[in-house]
DNA sequence: CATTGTTTATTGTGAC
DNA sequence: GTCACAATAAACAATG
């Protein structure tokens, strides 16, 4: 639900669209910009990403960091890097869109001390700006920051990266996290620090510099489940740790309490939850005292979880200076996303006993639509680009070839595969007389009364897998999308499943879920211009502002 | 001194 | 309502 908020949108159609035909290839959300509707913003990061973006010369310092590192330098894959989009992506978007968007009110907790930050006034003060809307840049992205740091250790080809390549790697690969940087990476190092399932692993002589490396606890691999990173389905606890914490925090009781059924208020919650990391202020909170001992105390049992083969080697780490290459290696094969077939069955065996133990349900977790295999490289690195394409608007979900997107790989696969489209309907009442109606009628004159309603309305946010995320206010605008090319094909590339065919035209009741399929062969691209409008041929954009 | 890391506290949200 | 999870802020220490 907050992701869907979060993500929400209406089609208003900026002003500036109308210098880009929607005929072009590029045309496709760049033209779109969402409307910030009160009951929605949820997130006070987005609300504040306004004009700072536009202003700050982002294309061409955006590829450094703070700490002046670039991704290049980085341990993670960068293929495809969304810092390759960007400039032509900042100058596709809708300037007015993305200014716009900094004067409306936050609503988020995090800003609530300054300002009338109640929904009317965000309202009211952007009917004055008259660009109450935003685009997608603002979008914050669905993903915890938990997962945001696993995917950025996942990516990494020894599966361990210091704090400023976690930092770097989110803000490339979600444009999003280029503002209010103090704030986000306050939360990771939070992250990283608060949660098991993160483990610092030290550096070696020979690869000096400030902090540690991170990487992921060898048994956290199945945090989120069946590969969907949107939410874990159980926090990550080591379990000796938490064995610590608790003789930590009661000396006098029995160590074994870890099953305790004791309720917890919420306090207690929070000392339980918080005061978890004595052991952190020593050197063995690394990747040995993931175990919760030192290396060289653990015993055979622990070790062997490790890995079985990694004994010898750990222990002379730290007795020996293991090499660091060593070392990541060993990390490497600890690793879920690179398990050597023995820690595969290990960790098969302990799965059937782990807290996290996975439940088939269909999805596996690369093909999950919101699987982070569909951000990360290998099978989707188009999606990667999609991703930031889409929040910058300049790309289009159209079948086009790819010679008209982007020089990158981007696979015809892609775009010639069928594509499944799920849309997720979540209402949203409207009180307002001006509907941010997602409807940009061809009708000027259902526009004019889809814009002025003076009734209450029901206005229903959805997303589409696929990365795509879109608000409709009826499904007819799903279809006058289609149809305008924005997606794959033509309208009859696209079939609303029954019973929803008979929603076609009206508005979806909330309790549904609306499913379009798209079976498509190879797509086409966009007709060129011709003379006479054509409800499949976009005419020049209104400018809608409520 | 800036960055990194730890800890505490508060608040919000969703599942049950 | 309770609980777990998550986001955020802030204070503080450690480190290069």
């Amino acid at each position: 639900m907050l992701t869907q908020k979060l993500y929400s949108e209406t089609t208003t159609m900026a002003t500036s669209s109308n210098a880009m035909s929607p005929m072009t290839p590029t045309y496709s959300m760049n033209s779109m910009s969402c409307v910030s509707m009160p009951s929605m913003n949820c997130s006070p990061q987005a609300a504040s990403f306004g004009s700072s973006m536009l202003n700050s010369g982002m294309p061409g310092s955006m590829a450094m960091n703070g700490n002046g590192m670039t991704s290049s330098s980085m341990g993670y894959t960068t293929i495809g890097s969304p810092i390759s989009n960007m400039n032509a992506a900042c100058m596709a978007a809708p300037i007015g869109t993305m200014n716009s968007y900094g004067t409306v009110g936050t609503l988020g907790r995090g800003d609530l001390g300054g300002g009338d930050t109640s929904p009317n006034s965000a309202l009211q003060r952007a009917r004055a700006d008259k660009t109450y809307r935003r685009s997608y840049t603002h979008a914050k992205p669905p993903y915890s920051y938990i997962s945001l740091i696993t995917m950025a250790i996942q990516n990494s080809p020894q599966k361990m990266l210091t704090l400023s390549e976690i930092y770097q790697f989110i803000m490339d690969l979600f444009p999003f996290y280029r503002q209010n940087q103090q704030r986000w990476q306050n939360s990771i190092r939070h992250s990283l620090s608060f949660n098991d399932c993160f483990v610092k692993v030290p550096r070696t002589p020979d690869k000096p510099g400030k902090g540690s490396f991170w990487s992921l606890h060898p048994d956290s691999g199945n945090m989120f489940e069946n590969g969907c990173y949107l939410r874990r389905q159980k926090r990550f606890k080591d379990e000796k740790k938490e064995v610590m914490r608790q003789s930590h925090k009661s000396p006098s009781h029995s160590v074994d309490n870890s099953n305790s059924s004791e309720k917890k208020t919420p306090l207690q919650h929070g000392d339980d939850t918080h005061k978890t990391h004595h052991l952190d202020k020593n050197p063995e909170n690394t990747l040995g005292s993931m175990l919760s001992i030192h290396p060289s105390k653990m015993d055979v049992e622990q070790m062997n979880l490790l890995h079985p083969n990694d004994l010898n080697m750990h222990q002379q780490h730290h007795q020996q200076n293991m090499s660091h290459e060593e070392l990541t290696a060993m990390v490497s094969r600890c690793h879920p996303l690179s398990l050597s077939s023995d820690h595969q069955a290990m960790l098969h065996h302990n799965s059937m006993n782990h807290p996290l133990k996975q439940e088939h349900t269909g999805y596996t977790p690369s093909n999950h639509p919101f699987s982070i295999t569909r951000l990360l490289p290998n099978e989707s690195k188009s999606d990667i680009k999609m991703y930031a394409d889409m929040q910058y608007g300049y790309n289009t979900l159209s079948p086009l070839p790819n010679s008209v997107h982007s020089h990158t790989s981007l696979g015809n696969d892609y775009y010639n595969s069928p594509l499944l489209i799920c849309v997720v309907l979540t209402p949203i009442i409207h009180s307002s007389p001006f509907t941010p109606c997602v409807h940009p009628c061809p009708e000027p004159e259902k526009r004019q009364f889809l814009h002025r309603s003076p009734k209450p309305t029901v206005h229903y946010s959805g997303i589409i897998y696929r990365g795509a995320h879109f608000n409709f206010g009826c499904l007819s605008a799903l279809r006058w999308r289609l149809r305008r090319g924005m997606w794959e094909g033509t309208a009859g590339a696209v079939r609303l499943r029954p019973p929803f065919r008979q929603y076609q035209h009206q508005s979806v009741p909330e309790e549904l879920a609306v499913k379009v399929e798209y079976k498509g062969a190879a797509p086409l691209p966009p007709p060129p211009p011709s003379s006479g409008p054509s409800v499949l041929q976009p005419r020049a954009q209104p400018d809608f502002n409520f």
